[in-house]
DNA sequence: TCTGGGGTCCTAGGACCC
DNA sequence: TCTGGGGTCCTAGGACCC
């Protein structure tokens, strides 16, 4: 009968995840790395190659402990424009099949492919001409996991890793997630993997088998019930083509630093600087300023204020940031050495030229007397900008004093930051 | 010799208001 | 004199993700 067919959803999600990504541009770009241990990096690990990971090196390690690890191991400095250039083009044949891309990170996306089956067949092809099609064209491999929500659909690819491709039909998702571990899932990291453990709760079969009270008693109200539905197979979350983000930060890793104001400042001045920029290239601003302090046994503390107004301009956030960082110092008057300073501005708004009025009478309450009038300052910062736009961002600035040369390029940070 | 950087979301407590 | 509940905003910290 035609009406009372109740055929469940069709498995339309693709989660399109690059392996190893970073290590597998340098391997397409110097065939002499092909088939070795390679790692992108120095001082620290941001990439491993398939060949590195098998010996345990990871991202995030420290090179030297990678060396030991893996004595043959190749460090390269990495190709960061070209990482962005092929990722881009990753995800340009992704939407050659759909619209609807929802780009989480430079190497990962998810597609809704609804639409689209009846103009290239079922989703499970779609996965398979992508994955052919990024192999012939770019020469990358590029795991693909298809299912009816995200939840399964991430997971699939991560079973498909590397260079594969898992389907999860409809009728076989109880029988797929029953018997994978809980880390799997999209939320639970070593500490709440921990916790379920301490409760014998190691699969996510497991874990569909407690109560939505019990997990919220074990992980809190918000997390316990989530997590149990997504136990329980319940995803209803749609895939997402835009979202913009919700702060900006910028933060350092100094090495071991004594806090000196002088230091302190010219830090905090250039990455105030980095959040500003971009704040005011897309023409957002924020209310509220919060600043990071790390200290050498790496427990680090926050301190934020909220203005009455949404701000953008170097100088202001600085200067708010410059308060804060000395307030947790204040109060860690015992802690000489700092390991790491950073920045955020959120509680973002849109600010078109308004911005020129607005923050006038707020920020010279920060100020001392004696510096430039606001307005002065924010159009000497736009012509900063501007001249940024011209000749790269490197081209005016702030110095970065007292940075150590382990510090991460600035090209490697572009990778990571969100659209505005 | 101690793990880099840019984000999101949640929690808990306090202030303040009605 | 002592008593209640709820909503919103803010701050600080923490887990987690890529």
């Amino acid at each position: 009968m035609f009406g009372y067919s109740s055929r469940m959803p069709a498995a339309t999600i693709l989660h399109a995840d690059l392996d190893a990504f970073y290590a597998s541009v340098e391997q397409l770009l110097d065939p002499s790395l092909r088939g070795k241990p390679i790692a992108v990096g120095g001082g620290v690990v941001l990439a491993a190659s398939y060949e590195a990971k098998r010996f345990g090196v990871t991202g995030g390690m420290p090179g030297r402990q990678a060396r030991v690890l893996c004595p043959d191991l190749r460090f390269v400095p990495g190709n960061f424009f070209e990482y962005q250039r092929l990722g881009d083009e990753v995800f340009e044949v992704c939407r050659d099949f759909t619209p609807v891309v929802e780009r989480i990170s430079i190497d990962e996306a998810f597609l809704d492919v609804t639409g689209s089956v009846h103009l290239f067949g079922p989703a499970s092809d779609i996965a398979a001409t992508i994955r052919r099609r990024v192999q012939a064209e770019i020469g990358l491999p590029l795991s693909i996991g298809v299912a009816r929500t995200k939840h399964l659909a991430k997971i699939a690819s991560q079973v498909a890793k590397p260079d594969g491709l898992v389907v999860v039909e409809p009728e076989d998702e109880i029988a797929f997630l029953s018997p994978l571990p809980v880390r799997l899932i999209w939320g639970v990291g070593p500490v709440t993997g921990e916790r379920l453990a301490a409760e014998g709760i190691t699969t996510i079969g497991d874990l569909a088998e407690e109560s939505p009270g019990r997990l919220a008693s074990l992980l809190g109200q918000a997390a316990g019930p989530k997590l149990a539905s997504l136990a329980r197979n319940h995803d209803p979350r749609r895939v997402e083509v835009e979202r913009r983000a919700g702060s900006v930060s910028a933060q350092s890793a100094v090495g071991r630093m004594r806090a000196t104001p002088e230091l302190v400042s010219a830090t905090i001045l250039h990455l105030a600087d980095r959040v500003t920029s971009r704040l005011r290239g897309r023409q957002r601003a924020g209310r509220t300023i919060t600043a990071r302090v790390r200290f050498t046994d790496l427990r680090s503390v926050t301190r934020s204020a909220t203005l009455a107004a949404a701000v953008s301009t170097t100088s202001i956030v600085s200067t708010v940031a410059c308060e804060l960082v000395a307030s947790a110092l204040a109060d860690h008057a015992h802690e000489r050495e700092v390991s790491l300073l950073g920045v955020a501005v959120s509680g973002l708004e849109m600010s078109p030229v308004l911005q020129l009025e607005l923050p006038l009478g707020l920020e010279d309450q920060h100020l001392r007397p004696g510096t430039p009038r606001s307005a002065d300052r924010w159009s000497l910062e736009r012509s900063v900008d501007a001249a940024r736009e011209r000749f790269g961002r490197d081209a005016v600035g702030y110095a970065s004093v007292g940075l150590s040369d382990r510090r991460v390029p600035d090209d490697f940070r572009q990778l990571a930051e969100r659209p505005l």
